[in-house]
DNA sequence: GTTGCACTTGAAGTCGACTTGAGGTCAAGC
DNA sequence: GCTTGACCTCAAGTCGACTTCAAGTGCAAC
C-alpha cells in the first residue's frame, strides 16, 4: 500500500531530491524504509498537491509547513486564506494598473516615453512604491 | 548641474551601493568624478525611475539594460511592452481564479479542505501547473 | 557473484539583486 | 595637521527553493 519514493516522484512529478528536501524541512514524513528507500503513505500525494497549491498562492515553504498540524493532517487557518485572498485582490488591482499603463505606453504617439504624461505618472508610482510587489514571478530555475 | 552620488541616492531613495551596482551592470553611467566621487547627470533620476518601473513590471535588470540604447536614452520596444501587458493579463486571470478558490475555501463548510470539491479542483490545477507563476513575489531581501 | 541502477548521505552550487565587510582615499572642518 | 565622514574597490555573504555532486549502499537481474 505504501509508495516507494520513486513512485511518489513519478506520480507527483517532483524529483526525489525535492521530496527528500521537503521531508528535511518537515513538510512531509515517510512512514519507514525498505532497505535504504523511503516509503510514503499514499496520503503524501494529497499533501504534495496541497504544498503545490500553497506555493502558487504565494506561501513560503515555512508557512505551508505550519498549515499541517503536528499529526500531518492539514489544519488550514481560514482567516489566513482570507488574508491571502485579500492580498491577491490588491495585487490584482496593482497589476491591472500596470497592465493599462503598459498598454498605453505601447500605443502612445509621444516620440519618447518620457514625454508621455501617462508613462511618467506610472514611473512616479513605481518610484513611490505604490506598485511594489506587483511584478510577475520569474519562473524559478 | 551634475549630481554627486550621495545626492542621487537621497533623491532616488536607493543606497549608493545599489547605484554603483547598477553602474557596474551598465544600467546607468556616471559623467565623471569629483575626487573619488561619482558625478551623475540629472537625467539619471529619470533612468532610475524607469528602472524601478521596469522592475515592478517584471523585467530583469538585464532586460531593462537592453531597453536603453547605447546612448543612454531609453529606446523601449513597444512590442515588448505589449507582450508584457499580455503576460500581466494572463497572470491577472490566474490570480483571480486563485483568489476565488481561496475565498471559497475560507468559507467552505466541509470539515476538511480535502473534502471540498472546489478546493480539490484548485489543488489539481496547481498540480498540473495551470496556476504556475501566479504567486505574488516575496519582497526580495 | 557481479553488474547496474535507483536510491542514500552531506556538502556545495545555482539564480538574481542586492547587501555587507574589510581596508583604503579624499575633502572639509576644527 | 588631524579627525571625521562619505565615498572608493573588490570580495564575499544573503535569501529561498532547490539542484548537483561525490561517494556509498542495497536489491534485482543476469
Amino acid at each position: 500500500m505504501d509508495l516507494d519514493i520513486g513512485q511518489v516522484a513519478a506520480r507527483s512529478g517532483l524529483p526525489p531530491a525535492t521530496l527528500r528536501y521537503y521531508e528535511a524541512r518537515g513538510l512531509i514524513a515517510s512512514v519507514g524504509r525498505r532497505g535504504l528507500r523511503r516509503q510514503y503513505d499514499a496520503s503524501v500525494l494529497d499533501q504534495l498537491a496541497l504544498i503545490a497549491l500553497g506555493k502558487v498562492a504565494g506561501f513560503s515553504l515555512d508557512e505551508i509547513g505550519q498549515m499541517f498540524s503536528t499529526h500531518g493532517a492539514p489544519c488550514i487557518d481560514r482567516d489566513r486564506l482570507s488574508e491571502r485572498a485579500d492580498a491577491l485582490e490588491e495585487q490584482i488591482q496593482r497589476l491591472g494598473a500596470l497592465r493599462d499603463g503598459l498598454r498605453h505606453a505601447a500605443r502612445c504617439p509621444a516620440p519618447s516615453h518620457l514625454e508621455c504624461p501617462t508613462f511618467r505618472r506610472l514611473m512616479q508610482l513605481a518610484n513611490r512604491g505604490k506598485l511594489r510587489q506587483a511584478g510577475p514571478q520569474h519562473p524559478p530555475g
